[in-house]
DNA sequence: ACCTGTGGCTGATCAC
DNA sequence: GTGATCAGCCAC
């Protein structure tokens, strides 16, 4: 594959079919192949642990490098093995040398040796076994169609030996699956020697970024495999797409259409949709498989960069001063119903931004921020081109994976600039980024104003607006053009027949095809109960077709539902996720840090061991209409159906509550004017 | 041990 | 009651 052949991008060594790296003694590191035919080969080459400082270091078995150029770190410092990098960054910390080193030997040994995993492979090359909790035993299963229940965690073993997957996988793998196994191997004194070179599986507390959230998990670690739990996969792809009610394997595996009865295969179905990107991540960047899929984006680009810098010796800069900027721009200017609405968008604002206005970090003297930027949107171009002419599924499947991962990658270099983790991270070139992005905007909507389209909300890089019957969108289109500079283009993407227009990034479209879109969190949250949320996409469609005397029904209908206790608890339970740990919760209660809160209060009582990244179900009990929630709450699983204890004050005047919200909304149209050229936007 | 960013809305709780 | 604060979720 010719994008292979981008140094900087997938590394300088070519080596394919390395499905693992493992750090065998202290200064040698094994590879295992998967050859051609299938079969795993292994080597040893040697590694010797670096790291980077900001002055020589006296210590005689060390070979210290001066690099080129001016940063920071001008400093490598080459130990003889693991054991003297260990010694040795211990003994610098009492002394004035500041250092920078990577944490993990096969991150060091990837990054020197400019190999990456999987070059020259497809991801059906590798070999995936998948395990799920069955009652008392295991179900596995592997991509080769094999499957069976395991009872027993000897023959567990057995199999992991004689069929020798690449990757094991599985839903709540870190949380759930691999802790049972481990209980049971202890108390069946079993060994769980699953490693390549007969190691046993290891665990360490890790923890994990999925958006604003972070969970706590055990990292189990296989030598010369890779762990790739769904669980955490199906929470990557819903913080783009939020489509998924919840994580659980039977929720997701519903929703990407996954009809096969054993979770195992389940689960083979799940990672095979989710893992694609990862795969060809694992190409790219110098970490393991099982890495590439828990290490977030700003933190793999940095990978990329340092990688270069050692290559080409030369010295790198301190982690910079972080400071809060200013982000994108957003606006609304009409609320309420509006026909024939258009929405127009900046192509990929901020890449575009950063390479038209030169908004790189200041101290990448060697200017790989930029190539790599340029390369990959090129490269995006290329390979969405060689997906529509794949030949075939796989293939195009491959591609697809390709321009994904080029997708996030371009999408991540902007957060890059703003993270202050990241060594090349440059705030002021962050904070002129966002500074055209909102003054590009702006002229947009000012344009767009003086030819009399009715603009209704924006946000960042997008505009919802009314064209006038005197500029209609192609002349539009063109005019544009001529206002903005050169690499910034505008797609005029999509035509709605209706928008409610809300609030602030709070809007709901109708398509041409009668679909309606809801955005935000005000008309669509996880946090508003079921039935919050499919009453206002009902109301939401009478408003957009002018039926108010149907919301007065609708209203009636709900609040006779509530009264009459109709509704099973799915429709009026709230379900929150968990961010601390109970006892994070308890210490901050006690510090007074924080205000009470109905899901950690039950999932406290339960004396269940919840965990961060945990969803809890809940309703709310009592018969006043204002209670305190935390206090007269119940578990949705404690549900009794025969003695009903919802608290149909409290829902009925939630549902008064949402009607307020919007009865600004629900009122017959103003009369027609008279002058056919006046826009109307109600 | 781990971490891409800012902007915006809402509900629950709590101090006043 | 009211406003402030926090937590959670969402848009881009």
């Amino acid at each position: 594959m010719a994008f292979e052949e981008n140094k900087v991008l997938f590394g300088h060594d070519p080596e394919e079919r390395i499905v693992a790296a493992a750090l065998e003694g202290p200064d040698s590191v094994r590879l295992y192949f998967r050859g051609k035919d299938g079969a795993i080969t292994s080597r040893t080459d040697s590694f010797l642990p670096f790291l980077w400082a900001d002055s020589e270091i006296a210590d005689e078995k060390l070979e210290t490098r001066r690099l080129s150029g001016d940063l920071a770190f001008g400093f490598l410092a080459e130990c003889v093995d693991w054991n003297h990098f260990s010694r040795l960054r211990t003994g610098l910390k009492n002394t004035g040398i500041q250092h920078f080193a990577l944490n993990d030997p096969i991150q060091q040994f990837l990054l020197q040796s400019g190999k990456t995993l999987f070059k020259g492979m497809l991801f059906d090359d590798l070999h995936r076994m998948q395990f799920a909790l069955d009652g008392d035993a295991i179900s596995v299963s592997d991509n080769h169609g094999w499957s069976e229940r395991v009872q027993d965690i000897a023959q567990l073993g057995k199999i992991i030996r004689e069929r020798d997957p690449d990757v094991i996988e599985g839903h709540e793998l870190f949380r759930k699956i691999l802790p049972a196994i481990s209980a049971r191997a202890k108390k069946e004194k079993v060994k769980l020697a699953w490693g390549r070179n007969g190691g046993l599986m290891t665990s360490r507390a890790s923890r994990i970024q999925v958006a604003e959230k972070t969970i706590n998990y055990p990292k189990f670690e296989i030598y010369g495999r890779h762990l790739v739990d769904t669980f955490l996969l199906a929470q990557f792809w819903d913080i783009s797409a939020r489509e998924l009610e919840s994580y659980e394997l039977a929720d997701v595996a519903q929703h990407f259409h996954i009809t096969s009865p054993d979770t195992a295969t389940q689960t083979r179905e799940l990672a095979g949709l989710l893992s694609g990107s990862y795969f060809t991540q694992a190409k790219i960047f110098p970490y393991s498989y099982q890495d590439a899929v828990v290490r977030g984006n700003a933190t793999k680009i940095d990978a990329l960069l340092l990688r270069e810098y050692y290559r080409e010796g030369h010295s790198i800069p301190d982690l910079p001063l972080s400071r809060p900027f200013e982000g994108g721009y957003t606006d609304i200017f009409f609320t309420g119903v509006a026909h024939d609405v258009w929405h127009c968008d900046v192509a990929s604002l901020y890449p575009s931004v950063m390479l038209q206005f030169d908004c790189f970090p200041f101290a990448d003297k060697l200017g790989i921020f930029r190539g790599l930027l340029k390369d990959l949107r090129h490269f995006r171009l290329e390979a969405k081109a060689q997906m529509r002419a794949a030949a075939t599924p796989g293939e195009r499947a491959g591609f697809n994976a390709l321009q994904t991962t080029f997708k996030i990658l371009i999408n991540s270099f902007y957060g890059y600039l703003g993270f202050s983790q990241a060594h090349f991270a440059d705030f002021d070139a962050a904070s002129r980024v966002t500074e055209i992005g909102r003054d590009l905007l702006k002229k947009m909507v000012e344009w767009l104003r003086a030819q009399q389209a009715q603009v209704i909300e924006i946000d960042t890089d997008g505009i919802y607006f009314v064209p006038s019957a005197a500029k209609p969108v192609p002349e539009l289109q063109e005019g544009l053009k001529t206002i903005l500079p050169g690499g910034i283009d505008v797609d005029f993407d999509a035509q709605y027949r209706a928008m409610f227009s809300y609030k602030a990034k709070n809007y709901a479209l109708l398509t041409n095809e009668d679909e309606l879109i809801i955005k935000g969190g005000a008309l669509k949250s996880r946090g508003l109960e079921k039935f919050q949320r499919v009453f206002l996409e009902e109301m939401i469609k009478f408003l957009m077709g002018g039926k108010f005397e149907e919301i007065a029904c609708l209203r009636v209908q709900y609040e006779t539902s509530i009264r009459n206790r109709e509704w099973p608890v799915e429709f009026f339970m709230k379900t929150d996720t968990l961010q601390d740990s109970l006892s994070q919760y308890a210490k901050k209660i006690e510090a007074s840090s924080r205000n009470r809160a109905a899901a950690y209060e039950l999932a406290l009582k339960s004396g269940h061991d919840y965990q961060p990244g945990d969803q809890v179900s809940y309703y709310i009990t009592g018969v006043k209409k204002s209670v305190s929630a935390y206090e007269n709450s119940k578990l949705a699983t404690d549900w009794n159906q025969q003695e009903r204890d919802e608290n149909v004050e409290y829902y009925a005047a939630k549902l008064n509550d949402l009607i307020k919200k919007f009865a600004e909304f629900v009122q017959p149209p103003p009369p027609a004017t008279s002058d056919p050229n006046q826009f109307q936007l109600i």
